[in-house]
DNA sequence: AAGGCTTAAGTTACCCGTAACGTAAGATGG
DNA sequence: CCATCTTACGTTACGGGTAACTTAAGCCTT
């Protein structure tokens, strides 16, 4: 009991007694057993359990960069989960890993299973829903309102004079950010007059590849595509690439805009019309809200973090 | 005792009361606290401890990707450590992480601190160093010999009849693969009567950007370099565009060589002289060789999953 | 020097799941 | 019908740390 009071530097003991026993945690190379502490149930655990869709995409790999940095800052650990954007991965990592008493749980989406639901509800941690702004959450939610900056994309194509426009995307079997997008954007060109061609490859990672071959799927099927909106950057990096191999000229023959704004875009000569999302700072801003709620502090329902347009030079740059 | 030997399903019951049980269970939305079942000691953990440098490096955040989805399919967790490559951020997320009482850890490099490894030997859990072939590993080791792969790149150029050769990369503070990278190729260059001039910028991520400006102050400080060497694709691409911002020409006027073979490289016209690893899979078989090692089965102590040297279009195509 | 006060150190019980063992009821066999 | 075996279920103890409490020791005051 004394060295407990002494490893935790409570007070209570003497300095003889203090550097007897830091001589024998020395000695033992004796490391207290957190296990112990949080299952007594006298403190909380410092795991928070993260879910990700995947990591191959480089915006996900950012915002969990931003979350775990912050917790670490903290003294918390992220637990991972790759959830592979289906519902029953992410149920089953829930249940998994809520059997580790995590101290709150940063989950990618607002949509999941009953069941998940039922076991967040039950768990009575704090839970901060990322990346899909939702106005109603769970508990905490922090994003931006995809539908919106589908729209505003859609508004600015169409603002530009273009009618025809096509969108390259994967096909994930959940109702996810990328489709609200979409759904934004179609309802901005088809307001303005103007009709969406929609080509969704079946590829698990929405990425360069399947950008590359996304494009040229939809331009085989419709040829007088004017415009193409991709569901990234990396995938409209394909579509930029692709046009290059034919020979088509960007925005000239055909107008490109991406979403994300990788850090790629930072050293290309022909800025990406692209959406602009701070992702780091969105990982940081769910890491923070969960440390508030943990330190009983007034955390706010939602956040949006925002986006912001880039025009950009991929698309031309004014109305016919 | 009779719901836990229900809920475990290892028999001893009747029928009657495993539906009572399940009942309750239901009722009050049980779910095990593993915590417990560990702290006993009757069961190892199913939690890995995996550190990684930074995600903002596609490459570590593919290794990643493969480690967590192998050990999502053995029923384990990866707990996330990003130690910023530096070695005390390490050491303190190992203490850390230690106290959970992990099942084993995979730690990305071979260079640790004192004290770290002190705590790695007294942990006793398997270790796994990943990236750099370790050939006396703490335990088990698995990745590639970056020595060698940038002496067979050294030995590429040169052959082509480069002399004066670049290199441009980033500066961390650890002794990490990179650097071994650049001793390899430097060794190969001047064996073969060439000379190396280097650019570290002083960068935290070694990504488009730094290699973008990197090329600029490389070329400045040493107008005659006929071909450059960088520490990842991601810094290659950075150079290619600061070449095609300036009007430099690829290869006619420079040769450009990258390192790792990203996913971006796949939709590319010119297709860029590189190193291919395969990140995924050094991922996976980190996370094999850890539940080899769990489950009692002979694991090789060290696994070169090797690499293959990409001539690519970015460097001219024969010896002068 | 006795009484009251402060500080240091020790004791007990608890957290939850399960191994090991114990007991009671039912099934089987001679 | 009793001895024996099998199955179903119950009891006890343990793991490591700490809250809450108790005891012991040191210190001062009058």
């Amino acid at each position: 009991m004394t060295a407990s009071r002494v490893v935790r530097g409570e007070g209570g003991y003497s300095e003889k007694t203090r550097v007897k026993v830091m001589e024998q945690v020395d000695v033992l190379g004796y490391l207290p057993n957190r296990l112990a502490t949080v299952f007594a149930g006298d403190q909380n655990s410092t795991f928070i359990g993260v879910s990700i869709p995947d990591l191959g995409n480089e915006v996900f790999a950012q915002v969990l960069e931003g979350i775990d940095r912050k917790l670490g800052t903290f003294g918390y650990q992220s637990v991972l989960g790759l959830t592979q954007h289906t519902q029953q991965e992410e149920e089953n990592w829930i249940r998994t890993v809520l059997s580790w008493q995590p101290a709150g749980l940063i989950l990618t989406g607002r949509y999941h299973s009953p069941r998940a639901m039922d076991m967040l509800r039950n768990a009575g941690i704090p839970v901060v829903e990322i990346w899909d702004l939702n106005s109603s959450p769970l508990d905490m939610s922090v994003g931006i309102n995809h539908f919106d900056s589908g729209f505003d994309m859609g508004r600015y194509l169409t603002s530009l004079g273009y009618q025809n426009i096509g969108y390259v995307g994967t096909s994930h079997d959940t109702a996810n950010a990328a489709t609200e997008r979409l759904s934004g954007f179609c309802k901005a060109v088809e307001g303005a007059g103007g009709a969406v061609v929609k080509q969704l490859c079946l590829h698990d990672t929405a990425t360069y590849y399947p950008g590359f071959y996304g494009t040229e799927q939809l331009l085989a099927a419709a040829r007088d595509i004017e415009c193409i909106f991709y569901q990234n950057d990396a995938m409209a990096f394909g579509g930029l690439q692709y046009c290059a191999a034919k020979g088509l000229s960007v925005p000239d023959d055909i107008g490109i805009a991406g979403w994300g704004d990788l850090p790629i875009a930072s050293v290309m000569n022909r800025r990406l019309t692209s959406c602009h999302v701070s992702h780091l700072k969105l990982g940081q801003k769910a890491a923070e809200m969960m440390m508030g709620r943990l330190t009983d502090e007034p955390v706010p329902t939602c956040t949006d973090i925002g986006f912001r347009l880039i025009p950009g030079s991929t698309v031309r740059n004014s109305g016919v």
